[in-house]
DNA sequence: GGTGGCGTTTTACC
DNA sequence: ACAGGTAAAACGCCACC
């Protein structure tokens, strides 16, 4: 017997004589590698019909006891069955529980469930890892005081301890939590960050040149290249063959919790496993000495999971763009743009080629550039850890699922790990079948007010706190509390117009566990910003990041057809209240005595008119004093200006276009081409400028002046090529794209002369000259690369003008006839 | 051969 | 396929005169 602490790091299991037994590896407080055996019981649950007697039941039990699988190669029987009295979807049922042997045969055994007096069968998709978490209560990053037997080349479980790379082996008797505060320091993970180059970006068509890692004062690139100068990370072997037992030779060595990558899930180590496999060197990097496996679960456009054995592989890439793309400023999830927006650190410059036309003194550069891209990926790691360990700790899922998983299973998990709380059987993941009819059905969203354009002055905007969550704790939706029919005292939703009728959905008032869980996050994300408050660290501000997203996405999870828990009915009413609520919001301003100007989903902008703030602050008083529940307005800021502009066709309003600035003279900008990443920057730069003249001293003969600098240069050809560049995405492969754009052109551009896509598949252009007169745009295509003069007639009135015009028209100023020389034969000109 | 409506595509807002 | 709907805008495509 032993007794040490322990904080559980990475799951899976194995079967042993059948049984299914839980392999956790994790950290003691020394930071010691300890590995955990435990067992659980294995089981699923019977919901059995309402009006089933005693005896009913009991035979039921007995038919089930009788249960004999052979399948496999595994013959298994039901153990045990015991009836409990359990929730299902908020309702009370008398429910089977139905223990067996292994994990993987209890589909098996619900298909044999298939019987009268049971209604459903359920519990049995969680996974085994989810499962054992759920039911042993050991929960990934917390930390635990464990007790139980040393294995230490013991033979036990087929001598499991005897192949695995740990300091310590338990089986695992007793555990109790030791902490859950906050307070307490996290473990400091040790980690290896690592990156690869190739000739062929096609996987395992090229050699690895090289292989570059970088830990704790660890450097270190491994190549079979000779370098040019002396340079001590550097490590010179005969061929790539070697190279890759040096790379499982110091990853083994140094033995990381994390080994980390970038976009490494579809590159780096499928290229690393495909070069082994054709070289038949074993890539042994598991600490159990097996290879990487590859997972297609959880794939994204068509790219699997690297999974390797007790070291867990992190892709940063998913994790960044599930937990932070939404609030970044980088317009791509690109390496060097990432780390120079968290790191202010960016790649090295080197410019690719085939390796047989690198210069002997240019794989200095090459190697440098290799080396810094893993140190990149090591520092985004250290960045990020905060905020991955209290995602992990919240949704109570390992590290390895949480950086592959997206929102839907960050809401998801966290309802799973709390069911127990309302005993409640857990709902199954929709079939095949019911996400093609979820699919297939829409729903009417949010309402967003049409401006009148215009320069406006002295402007309030209130918007509602977590609108569509606090909507589902206040009105109770979800789909365990749906109603299909009208009960007297329940909540119900605004009118619906659903295929043309008109319809109202019907919510009971007892506390659903959904909505309760909601209400749960809710209150926690409010108690962690306090604490940051409070206490400002990196830990306080994770959790209170972590919450704010879980509770960001709660409606997202209830209309996401993937759902366990999705509901259209709940769904639909949700945005009906958004809806109903922002339009009630805008008539009470309106009656106060307020111009509203805007408002999207849940915001009002409206003019002060010669009220003081602290008249609006009594106004925001009322209006939250008249709402139900949970629900709360607040005040977003006053701003000294703020600018509305039509749509690019007629004279209505733009709705989401929009710019304001603050007291403090900061702007907000919405929706304008400044945001947006399909204009060139001289475009967007310029409109920046021009909307930043006017809202400081709503001025526009000063903006007038500077478009007029811009035009000369324009015309005179002094914008560099980077500032003319246009950027868009590549969202599918080229073949798949019915209409042919300009960037569609520039990609096959690409692929003709072998430049490789990056892999944020932005695709870079600009357009050009061309000796005959052409009218499409796509073939006036270039490459930056290319030579090329840039046309001026489309920079002027496709990017230049177009992206000022509006906003000068609200000043009655129209730029196309002072500068386009041409008149435009849009109707309005003759008018 | 210009043009106007429509479908496709990308990107932003909340 | 892997959180939702609303909206702006550009461009190609195609019928039409």
């Amino acid at each position: 017997m032993i007794t040490t602490d322990f904080t559980p790091i990475d799951y899976d299991y194995f079967d042993f004589e059948g049984r299914n037994y839980a392999r956790i590896i994790g950290r003691d407080k020394q930071g010691k590698r300890v590995c955990v055996i435990d067992s659980c019981p294995i089981y699923l649950w019977a919901i059995l019909s309402d009006k089933l007697n005693e005896k009913k039941i009991k035979n039921l039990i007995e038919e089930i006891k009788e249960i004999r699988l052979d399948i496999k190669g595994r013959q298994t029987n039901v153990e045990k069955v015991e009836l409990h009295d359990k929730n299902f979807l908020g309702k009370k049922v008398q429910a089977l529980k139905i223990f067996a042997t292994n994990y993987k045969d209890l589909h098996d055994i619900a298909d044999r469930l298939v019987l009268p007096g049971i209604e459903n069968r359920r519990g049995y998709d969680l996974g085994f890892v989810t499962h054992y978490i759920v039911e042993s209560g050991i929960s990934p990053l917390q930390w635990y005081k464990i007790e139980g037997d040393v294995l230490d080349n013991s033979g036990e479980f087929g001598g499991i301890d005897q192949n695995l790379d740990s300091d310590l082996t338990i089986r695992l008797q007793k555990h109790k939590k030791i902490v859950d505060d906050i307070k307490e320091p996290g473990f400091a993970p040790k980690i290896l960050a690592y990156d690869i180059e190739s000739d062929e970006f096609q996987i395992g068509k090229g050699e690895i040149l090289m292989v570059s890692l970088v830990g704790e004062n660890f450097k270190k690139v491994i190549t079979f290249k000779k370098p040019h100068k002396k340079l001590d990370y550097v490590e010179v072997v005969k061929d790539e063959a070697e190279l890759l037992e040096r790379f499982v030779h110091h990853v083994r060595k140094v033995s990381p919790d994390f080994l980390v990558g970038y976009f490494s899930d579809g590159f780096d180590l499928p290229y690393l496993k495909a070069r082994a496999t054709h070289l038949k060197i074993p890539l042994n990097l598991g600490l159990d000495d097996s290879q990487p496996r590859f997972f297609r679960a959880g794939a994204g456009k068509g790219l699997g999971t690297g999974k390797i054995s007790g070291i867990v592989h992190i892709d940063l890439m998913k994790f960044i763009q599930t937990a932070y793309a939404q609030y970044m400023q980088s317009e791509t999830l690109s390496l060097n743009e990432v780390s120079r927006e968290f790191l202010g650190d960016s790649k090295k410059d080197f410019k690719f080629k085939h390796s047989s036309k690198i210069k002997k003194e240019e794989w200095d550069d090459y190697f440098e550039y290799n080396l810094h891209d893993s140190v990149l990926t090591y520092g985004l790691f250290q960045k990020f850890w905060p905020d991955m360990q209290e995602f992990v700790r919240v949704i109570q899922e390992p590290v390895f699922d949480l950086s592959r998983a997206g929102l839907s299973r960050y809401t998801e998990s966290y309802i799973l790990h709390n069911l127990d709380k309302f005993n409640e059987i857990p709902e199954r993941r929709p079939k095949y079948e019911e996400i093609g009819e979820r699919r297939n059905v829409r729903v009417e969203g949010a309402f967003v007010f049409e401006p009148t354009p215009g320069l406006y002055e002295n402007i309030a905007m209130f918007d509602f706190t977590s609108m569509h969550t606090s909507i589902i704790v206040t009105h109770n939706l979800s789909k365990s509390t749906f109603l299909k029919k009208k009960e007297k005292n329940s909540y119900e939703s605004p009118e619906i117009t659903e295929k043309g009728k008109k319809v109202k959905y019907y919510f009971s008032k007892k506390p659903g566990f959904f909505p309760e869980l909601m209400k749960e996050i809710f209150e926690l994300r409010k108690k962690a910003k306090e604490d940051y408050k409070k206490n400002p660290n990196i830990t306080t501000k994770a959790r209170s990041n972590a919450f704010k997203l879980l509770s960001a996405s709660a409606h997202g999870y209830v209309a996401f057809f993937g759902a366990r828990y999705y509901s259209h009915e709940a769904s639909a009413s949700i945005l009906a209240f958004v809806r109903k609520y922002n339009k009630e919001t805008i008539e009470k301003v309106e009656k106060a005595g307020h111009k509203v100007i805007f408002g999207d989903t849940d915001s009002v902008a409206f003019l002060m008119n010669n009220k003081t703030e602290a008249d609006i602050k009594k106004l925001l008083e009322k209006l939250n004093s008249e709402l139900p529940g949970i629900m709360q307005l607040e005040l977003e800021d006053f701003f000294t200006r703020g600018l509305w502009v039509t749509r690019r066709t007629g004279t209505i309003g733009a709705k989401k276009k929009y710019a304001l600035i603050g007291k403090d003279g900061k702007l907000k900008i919405r929706g304008f081409e400044t945001v947006r990443r399909d204009w060139c920057h001289l475009a967007r730069e310029l409109q920046n400028k021009i909307i930043r003249l006017i809202l400081k001293d709503g001025n526009e003969i000063q903006a007038l002046k500077y478009l007029k600098e811009i035009v000369k240069k324009v015309k005179q050809r002094e914008i560099a090529r980077d500032e003319i560049t246009i950027r868009t995405m590549l969202q599918k492969p080229i073949e798949d794209y019915k209409a042919i754009s300009p960037h569609v052109i520039a990609a096959k551009k690409m692929k003709a002369l072998g430049i490789p896509i990056s892999g944020a598949n932005l695709i870079e252009y600009f357009v050009a000259e061309t000796r005959e007169k052409k009218s499409l745009v796509r073939e006036k295509v270039k490459l930056p690369e290319e030579k090329g003069e840039y046309n001026i007639e489309y920079y002027l009135n496709r990017q230049i003008l177009p992206a000022v015009e509006n906003i000068f028209q609200v000043f009655g100023i129209e730029v196309r006839e002072i500068f386009s020389g041409k008149k435009q034969t849009k109707l309005g000109d003759f008018k």
